[in-house]
DNA sequence: ACACTCACGTTACACGTGTAACGGTTACTC
DNA sequence: GAGTAACCGTTACACGTGTAACGTGAGTGT
């Protein structure tokens, strides 16, 4: 960033210009441009003022508007590393506009992540009024971090919560417990579970495994559940496949649809079928999973309605030293088709 | 945002608290936590500033700052709106990193749009550094008025360009034309090209379909091009399958490896095959494509690493008034599988 | 004629920084 | 012992806003 450069641009037009230019003074052309206090100004005045900053292309400054407001109102949406389907980049947009519509700037910060709480500052630095992080990378200590720095609501979006931020639970166990009882109750034992290598995707796979495991263990049938992890190429979709076999697998749980649909059709590959063997189940609902011959058997979520959230946000952040709501956000369903 | 409540929240430490706490000058602290002027300050006060600072879980005012310094490190990634894949999002990823190495705060913005060029004034407001913006959403007039607020690189993201603005060109078209290329050498006369009825991805299918035009009629080899919208589901499929036959196609390109595979699964429901009597053709190069049979072709796109970008920001922001750069991003190449 | 209100603007300060210009010691040089 | 340089720190201002407090002149009621 190195941009030192003598450069004849001409500064952006600051408030002051106007004024001069409509010859009224800058308090009068922030009433103006502001629509504060109804009758302080004339409406005479106020279309002097209005046609200077429109000559002048007048934008006016965020930072030193909100350096002199004591708050800015910016709501970030941090942390979001994982690759993401469309159940949630259509949630993440909707939560956007939302937010928009109350009044709030939504911002989405990359994984601009270095060690540590070293992110967490980088935010506390542009000191938003509320922070939504999904799951890792937000610490007690970093929550600590961000109140102390002015944010009035710090909200995680993940399977568990953290001490001190509110907690929007999209309990990925949940999904797992789903699969699993649709594939006990289809008299499957011996179930796989595909598991993304990328450590990226741990996030959403650790918990769903540990959902199946769960609701195994509660149903007391005995059943085996067999972790199978998978790369993501056709070549690693056919060690599974082997590795289905070896076992003698009769249930699968894809992590994901499109794992799904790569361990199902390295099974066909292998002369097995589904869901005879091996019953399949998939989890997002995937247009593109009903493409394959069995249909893909999957989870379906659902997410509220971003509206709902950014009223949320409205009511935690009025009252900051409120303690941590909780709140499940994320419903499960099974779509049973022919592959289970 | 009607957030207007008497808390008792201690107001983050300022830079004059460290200095209190220190026993130093506000100026001696500025200068020990931004290491200037090298040997102004001791060693022994700056371990006092350091410990105060710490102390009191100190973090600058980013807006305060840049206030001051007339000068943000913010650049922005905006207008993008249309749900996109891997491949772009991986790019985005990437491009991110880069900026962050490179010293800048790379911020994503939401389609927050209002009408005309009301986002574009909401970006000024922000004073970024520079600003990308993909490829509608962005006029003429938008990036003056970018300019004129300060922003020192506008970049826009896309097939065409924008005047004004350095290009940084994504041309679809090549994406069309090579699919055309490639179902003409396969002596297809008659192309049907899927078109998705989501009018967020105009953007992209649009001048896809132009590229086949374009290279049909280049070729002069009296082809026809028929548009065949699609909906994304299961019904219009049919419709569209059914219509490939009525129109008696013989190639197809999808838009999309989605909607390929969408297409090439109702063809098959209804009799037909590919690559005879249809040759289908997606893009994207999708490992799900390949699950088909038979497997699917595809158009693969290759983007440039982040790093070079974050490269080219820093020196079109380090000179402001130079004519704009314009920059082939995209390179296409065809991976033909069985489906062609 | 005086007090009072009303309508319309302005003056003055604060927000939290960075940094140029300016002291005040201490130590060294001639 | 006076000049001076080096070292270490501070004072003072600017960045662009929003707004509370304060005029000011004209109209109005008695």
């Amino acid at each position: 960033m190195d941009s030192d450069r003598t450069d004849t641009a001409a500064p952006p037009p600051t408030s002051a210009d106007v004024a001069r230019l409509a010859g009224v003074s800058r308090a009068t052309v922030s009433f103006v441009l502001n629509n504060t206090a109804g009758g302080r100004v004339s409406e005479q005045t106020r279309l002097k003022v209005r046609a200077a900053a429109d000559r002048l292309g007048y934008v006016p400054h965020a930072a030193a508007r909100s350096l002199r407001a004591g708050r800015t109102g910016l709501v970030l949406l941090a942390g979001n590393t994982a690759p993401i389907g469309p159940l949630f980049s259509g949630f993440y947009r909707e939560l956007q506009d939302a937010l928009h519509r109350h009044g709030y700037t939504p911002v989405l910060l990359g994984p601009t992540a270095g060690g540590g709480d070293e992110a967490v500052r980088a935010w506390a630095e542009l000191r938003p009024t509320a922070v939504f992080c999904v799951d890792p990378g937000l610490t007690p200590d970093g929550v600590g971090l961000l109140r102390r720095s002015g944010v009035r609501a710090v909200l995680t979006l993940g399977t568990s919560p953290v001490p001190g931020a509110h907690a929007l639970i999209m309990d990925q166990r949940e999904v797992g417990a789903c699969a699993a009882a649709h594939l006990l109750e289809r008299g499957r034992r011996r179930i796989g579970v595909v598991l993304p290598t990328d450590p990226a995707l741990a996030v959403f796979s650790a918990p769903r495994l540990a959902g199946i495991r769960a609701a195994v263990e509660a149903a007391g049938s005995g059943a085996v559940v067999e972790p199978l992890p998978l790369d993501y190429t056709e070549e690693s979709a056919a060690e599974l496949a082997a590795r289905c076999r070896d076992l003698a697998l009769d249930g699968l749980f894809g992590y994901n649809d499109e794992y799904a649909m790569l361990a199902l059709r390295a099974l066909q590959d292998a002369g097995s079928d589904a869901p005879h063997p091996v019953a399949v189940v998939g989890a997002d609902d995937l247009l593109l999973g009903r493409l394959l011959r069995p249909r893909l058997s999957s989870v379906r979520m659902r997410l509220p309605a971003g509206e709902e959230l950014a009223e949320l946000v409205d009511r935690v952040v009025a009252d900051p030293d409120a303690p941590p709501l909780r709140r499940e956000l994320l419903t499960v369903e099974l779509v049973a088709r022919e592959s289970s």
